[in-house]
DNA sequence: CGCGCGATTGACGCCCGTCAACTGGGGTGG
DNA sequence: CCACCCCAGTTGACGGGCGTCAATCGCGCG
């Protein structure tokens, strides 16, 4: 009663990394895919382990954060269903660049990475794809520097805060709220600062009816002004 | 009476983009590139223009920077002699993430979008290795993300100075030198900071006989004392 | 019910950004 | 060939944004 026999091969298509394959490649895909069941709170994979795996994001969400010498931590993002994650550690050929941890029960699929080579040969597209969106975060880290290096820390969560909003956020009567839990030390991780400048931020944004916060949920309530805060003069 | 008339195919190999390419492959790679000379201080490609284009660098040095919405650039990275640059965006499929620039006279091989796509097709060697090459620098940037959201001024300024003299420096009697010409300003744009402050830190470690400078001319004379610095916890 | 982790808030101070003034060397044009 | 000028660099003074330290609160899980 396996996962994989209840999921349509097509739903794969909406992963960037197979898209445009036709039916029989998609069949094929997942015949070659193994499942992971990984509870909140658990490691998916460990900063510079071998980089042996692929994986998709089937059901829950991940947070990929990179320590450093000196053991801060940096978040380098958060994955969404149907998101892929470790090709860039599996294409590139070290270790994985840093630790993900499931922040909900999560569902994954897993190719090895032999498999996955195998793939790609097979199916040029595949290589295309992995391209594409490599080349996608690669812009997107290149964002998130100049950011760092230039911008004041409010303007750095308002833009982190309205990101994650698009991409991992779902309307409810309030607004629009972060589709898994995030603390503000995550947030701070995201921006280059501390919680305690991110616990400051959220409360003054809270007080001006821009966002509503409980434990670990962030509900963004006036998207226009968190756009204004981020791109003001 | 072209470069390309006087150049060895084989050299075409150093370039991580055609590694492992059999000579017939490397001749067919140099057979479609055309040649390109810019002048120093030449933009190369502009932020936002359609990414139509590969180049290699052939010989001199090139700045890769992103201007914000603000204003303020950030420098990405420097080219060296058989980098490649502009890949990510051909690949990715949108614009230019940065703009280009000639930092001495230099000469450049470049490819079309349609010729690249056409190699990667004959050669799926080609596409690999620009997984590899993206991937490498989608992790180096990570890294500099984590250092400029965690690591005072001065840390930060060490480990870029340490990559540089690592990746483009030339040894000579006083040091090791970067070579080409940089100024403190594009070192501020790496690092995050300010050109005053990079200002004082070289001075500062001109006095400790760290390095040597001189107008747009950088020499590492200690190099494990940087690393020291770099490094310390 | 009690413990722990996440969040809040105040006080303090320092790193480094900002403003400002000056220096010097090299390239250009007369 | 010299003089001017501009650009890169240097250095001081100042202050504020935000990191750091510290204490407290309260929700939620065991």
């Amino acid at each position: 009663m396996s996962i994989r026999a209840t999921m349509d091969p097509r739903q794969l298509g909406t992963v960037s990394l197979f898209e445009g394959l036709d039916d029989r490649g998609l069949e094929r895909v997942l015949q070659a895919a193994s499942i992971r069941k990984v509870a909140a709170g658990q490691a998916i994979f460990e900063q510079e382990d071998a980089a042996d795996t692929v994986f998709v994001m089937v059901a829950g969400h991940a947070k990929v954060a990179k320590r450093g010498a000196d053991g801060q931590e940096t978040v380098i993002g958060f994955i969404n269903p149907w998101e892929m994650m470790g090709c860039v550690a599996v294409c590139g050929g070290t270790g994985y660049p840093g630790t993900a941890t499931a922040v909900e029960d999560s569902w994954l699929l897993a190719w090895s990475r032999a498999t996955i080579e195998r793939l790609m040969d097979e199916h040029s597209r595949i290589a295309r794809n992995a391209l594409s969106t490599i080349s996608g975060r690669l812009q997107s880290m290149q964002t998130r520097l100049h950011e760092v290096s230039n911008e004041r820390v409010e303007r750095r969560i308002a833009h982190t805060l309205r990101r994650l909003a698009d991409a991992s956020g779902r309307d409810t009567r309030q607004g629009r709220e972060i589709a898994f839990p995030i603390t503000r030390q995550d947030l701070a991780e995201m921006t280059g600062t501390t919680l305690h400048t991110v616990s400051r931020t959220l409360s003054a944004w809270h007080q001006q009816g821009i966002v509503e916060s409980a434990r670990q949920r962030i509900i963004v309530r006036d998207a226009s002004a968190l756009e204004r805060i981020a791109e003001s003069e």
